[in-house]
DNA sequence: CGCAAATGTTAGCTAAGGCTAAATTGTTCC
DNA sequence: GGAACAATTTAGCCTTAGCTAACATTTGCG
């Protein structure tokens, strides 16, 4: 009932700082785990599958896929389609499996599979290592043998 | 083992345009949220201490505050402190709800206190509501008297 | 009281990430 | 092979959210 103290201002700042950290990599994150996607799906990622599946436009990608470029994440010449640098790939894959244990946790916590993956684009760039850990653990012993039954004893 | 299919672009471009409306909406919740607390602790809140609390330098908090105060969530005069507006004051009050439930959850899922505050921050701003219903639902069960006894039978 | 320190504001810069419109390049199909 | 269409890029604009530096106001202390 009491209402909690307040952290100190420095672990605050901590919090926020570490917050500000991961919206500067979240979108390195969706476009280089998209691209994977794609590339795995079709075999190839055109910037106009991008833009459809962002629900931006061609151009805004086209500055994005720039920046990407610039961090080392991806290759592409002019006019041709993406791929994903060594750097890239390991960030794509850090992302997808990270992605499938937030999807995973959620339904295992009795979530609809909608909300799921809903909740999931948000969540992911978000989490420790310790949290993420957690949820995993609770995952397996939710469901263990992978079919899904969230519901154990009530009270 | 099997890669998940795709969702269809349309699914995904709503995912995306979710988190990117709740990045719109998240500094202002961090800021009422905070300046309520601070109003509560210590009867004013300065942009001093939000700039301390935030990490940030006095001048990006007066940036800040001048749009909340055109989003009339706060009310401010020149030089004074700060002043929660009737829908800044609800929207606080939801935020720190909201962050309290996703503490206990992470605290009931048996993360350390230190890292459920860490990663509630960034965390918090995107949960449905029916996940928030289903981490309330969890936490309770978890520790039902409030005395935090995270772990249960294990299989 | 009066001045120094603290606090708050303003101006001006940067980068990210969105947009539209226009220009360029590729692709397809008659 | 060329024309129309699709895809991509470029240019130019906007807002957010950070910064530093300079300026203005308040506060607190001797």
């Amino acid at each position: 009932m009491s209402p909690p103290p307040l952290p100190t201002p420095h672990d605050q700042a901590r919090r926020f700082a570490r917050v500000r950290e991961a919206h500067r990599t979240e979108m390195q994150e969706d476009y280089v785990e998209l691209i994977g996607d794609l590339i795995e799906a079709t075999g190839e990622a055109r910037a106009a599958d991008l833009a459809e599946r962002f629900g931006v436009t061609a151009a805004t990608v086209a500055n994005t896929l720039g920046r990407l470029k610039r961090a080392g994440l991806i290759e592409m010449q002019p006019y041709r389609s993406i791929f994903l640098t060594p750097k890239g790939a390991e960030m794509a894959d850090e992302a997808r499996k990270r992605h499938a244990l937030v999807v995973e946790f959620l339904l295992s916590l009795g979530v609809s599979s909608d909300t799921a993956e809903l909740d999931a684009e948000g969540l992911e760039h978000h989490l420790s290592e310790e949290t993420l850990a957690a949820m995993e653990a609770f995952s397996r012993q939710a469901a263990p043998e992978g079919h899904a039954m969230p519901s154990r004893a009530r009270r």
